[in-house]
DNA sequence: TCGTGACCAGATGAGAAATCTGGTCACGAG
DNA sequence: CTCGTGACCAGATTTCTCATCTGGTCACGA
């Protein structure tokens, strides 16, 4: 278990990193650059992360993180926001404001390079999967989604619209380019896609909303756990311990 | 205006190219080729289609074209088939069924290389868009689109949830790779986000066919004018007639 | 114990030379 | 005269070579 100076270092390390991989995209970006930005030996950087890539992963890891936060925080404040429709809004609102997370959905292959593609953010869409699936279970438990189509459909039905609303580029009305606009448009396309008609049933949202909460506190701290892990120092092959996603790909 | 064995020449370079292009990829054809393929000089191909890329484009525009047949004749047997979930499922499958429509709209780098890319298609998309525009008009003032979202928005959703689905891969259950079902998960999204609850009014669908079909007609009709149209021989810098695509670009 | 930077192999990039190919056009057939 | 052709050319692309760079390691020193 990392003591606090070393999270603080690996935190900087993370802070460079993030720094230049905006700046110069993430095929420039070179471990020793990133080493001196923070102030430390190049070696250091490898005490703290398996290898160029996981860092990197480490860092979006870092931003779903904030966004998690930010959707919890948003349950908190407001029952109806556990509904997909409302969280799809939300998320996508938050990716828009993190110019790393909207590059990984958008799969910007100008910033993110190979890292944008297969397997890097795997891991990511495997926990959000389980996410949905748990959530989803629970809404429909408590008539907060519809039945008329079965989980796994609907779990398709609102990736594919949020696929959707994050790549489709063209012109809503001439200048476009607004984020709510096209926030509200997808909220809209997943609530008469999955959700009942009418306002939720405020007990319901009660009801549901300690299990979405904890859902997401432990994505959280497998997030949280998965970025400070150390790498196993010497001995032979890493083991891969937990669903965590492989250290190096390709 | 070309005479008949020469369309029947056209016909064998599209079939050529087309065949060439599924079988190699756009990248790796080359006009000569297809010429040889087609059994003619290659300077003859140059004397239906202005450029390389244009070729390729026109093959796209022909494989639409079938399309568009397909969904008149739906249309003809079945008049629902002129509302929007239907027209997008029906798009859906045709699609899925002719592998280069399938590359182009999932961007395949891979099959149609730089084709794949911005301006190529960016026809296509035009004419969608003024289609959409004209259709949904069409259809709002007969009731069988909702008017609780302006028609712009209504676009941009039709739109992005098909982006999303058509872009989206990932488990649907374990062995997805069903269009059909695929297809019919999109259908509903688009109802539901679109359309009103309920049967649509068959005196309305009746009404709304003959002007859906003219401007499919007319669709049609651009579409088939553009892929043989000869080039302009000689005299300089071409000139370029109505509102067609550019022939090079980039 | 922990951090470091010199070190290595393999990846990557620059540059020159050779090859290929889109597009043209003078010519010859009909 | 019209129409089809393939030799031809310039520029794009590929190949090959050599030099540099960089991810990752590890022996050493704090």
């Amino acid at each position: 278990m990392p003591d606090t100076s070393q999270r603080e270092r690996a935190q900087r390390i993370l802070d460079a990193a993030a720094e230049l991989v905006l700046r110069w995209g993430y095929k420039r970006v070179t471990i020793e650059e990133v080493a001196k930005h923070a102030g430390i030996g190049k070696g250091t950087v490898y005490l703290h992360f398996e290898s160029r890539a996981w860092l990197f992963m480490c860092v979006l890891m870092r931003e779903s993180l904030g966004l998690v936060d930010e959707l919890t925080a948003a349950i908190e404040r407001d029952a109806t926001a556990v509904l997909p429709a409302e969280q799809a809004r939300l998320g996508y609102l938050g990716v828009q404001r993190r110019p790393l997370l909207r590059a990984m959905f958008v799969r910007d292959n100008e910033l993110l390079g190979e890292l944008a593609h297969e397997g890097a953010i795997n891991p990511v869409r495997e926990w959000k999967g389980e996410l949905a699936f748990e959530q989803f279970h629970l809404l429909r438990e408590h008539g907060l989604m519809r039945t008329d189509l079965d989980i796994d459909t609907q779990k398709y039905v609102v990736g594919a619209v949020q696929t959707g609303f994050y790549l489709h580029q063209s012109a809503l009305g001439s200048s476009d380019a607004d984020p709510q606009v096209a926030a509200t448009a997808m909220s809209h396309t997943i609530q008469s896609a999955v959700q009942p008609p009418g306002s939720p049933d405020p007990e319901a949202l009660a009801a549901v909303v300690p299990a979405v909460l904890a859902s997401y506190q432990r994505v959280r701290a497998s997030l949280a756990a998965a970025i400070d892990e150390r790498p196993s120092k010497r001995p032979g092959p890493p083991d891969n311990r937990s669903g965590l996603p492989q250290r190096g790909f390709e």
